[in-house]
DNA sequence: CCACTCTATTTAACATGTTAATTACTGTGA
DNA sequence: TCACAGTAATTAACATGTTAAATAGAGTGG
């Protein structure tokens, strides 16, 4: 009953971290002339795909914390690719929506964007893709199964 | 031949966050008292499994890019918990070790995190949790194929 | 109305991620 | 030996991750 730890080359959170650094990096790349972060490319695609949200359905579908969401909308509206508006009927509340500039940007990435999920697609086939999503998601403990 | 990009429900970058979060969660927590992050837990993890490292080479295999790594090792040599020396052959190269504080926290936390381990290869099944290591190799482009 | 509690968000403090520039040292060829 | 290209590591600057504490507004029972 010795307890063991798998060797780091089979640690899971180290090969979660790696998988991701794959998959991002071409992302980033495409992102570079933007001059927007990864992060804020999910905001943009949260709200495109959602419409306004407040600030805590927003943090929650784009796997941000709030505290990083917090700073992350401050730099967006600057530079003008949300707007943030409160809700009048609680204060504390807060609604995002995304701006023209903002829309502008997942225009001009979308057709690029999918391109590199699809090769990743193809890398694995479509079955593998399908089972590494649904494997992920049995990981996440906010996933309600 | 519209490009579409898959709802960011279905995305996969997002799915390997938040599974990544899913399974650190409990590490995290396993460490809280420790005072050591995940980061560094696991630069203890690689060089109690491969010995003395040069720093470039312990980055690699612990996955974190080097500017990170210069910070951690630095705050790990004040806590004690490594040792750097300088190779005299290449005065530019630098050797990291484990010191015994750091190895006592691998040895206290060891058996726990094997658990926790554990439980995750339980949940998924241990075919479906090779399956699932395999998968995500596939998607990182430093391994070798 | 008021103390109290709860909720949404922000702020603070520290650690890491990320890219680019810089420093220190090594090896090489003129 | 000296200028120069290459390598190992550090530093800098900014963004995010993470946890804890602080604010601000809403709701509730007395």
């Amino acid at each position: 009953m010795a307890p063991r730890l798998p060797s780091t080359s089979r640690s899971l959170p180290i090969a979660l971290i790696r998988a991701r650094e794959g998959v991002m990096a071409p992302i980033r790349e495409m992102l570079a002339d933007t001059g927007i972060t990864e992060q804020q490319w999910r905001v943009l695609r949260v709200l495109s795909e959602y419409g306004p949200l407040d600030a805590s359905t927003l943090a929650d579908r784009a796997s941000l914390l709030f505290p990083s969401l917090t700073r992350i909308a401050t730099t967006m509206r600057e530079k003008g690719l949300i707007t943030q508006t409160r809700d009048s009927d609680d204060r504390r509340r807060q609604f995002i929506r995304i701006a023209p500039a903002g829309e502008q940007i997942i225009d001009d990435h979308t057709a690029q964007a999918a391109q590199i999920v699809a090769g990743f697609r193809e890398t694995l086939g479509d079955a593998q893709y399908e089972t590494l999503l649904d494997l992920l998601g049995r990981l996440d403990p906010g996933a309600r199964s």
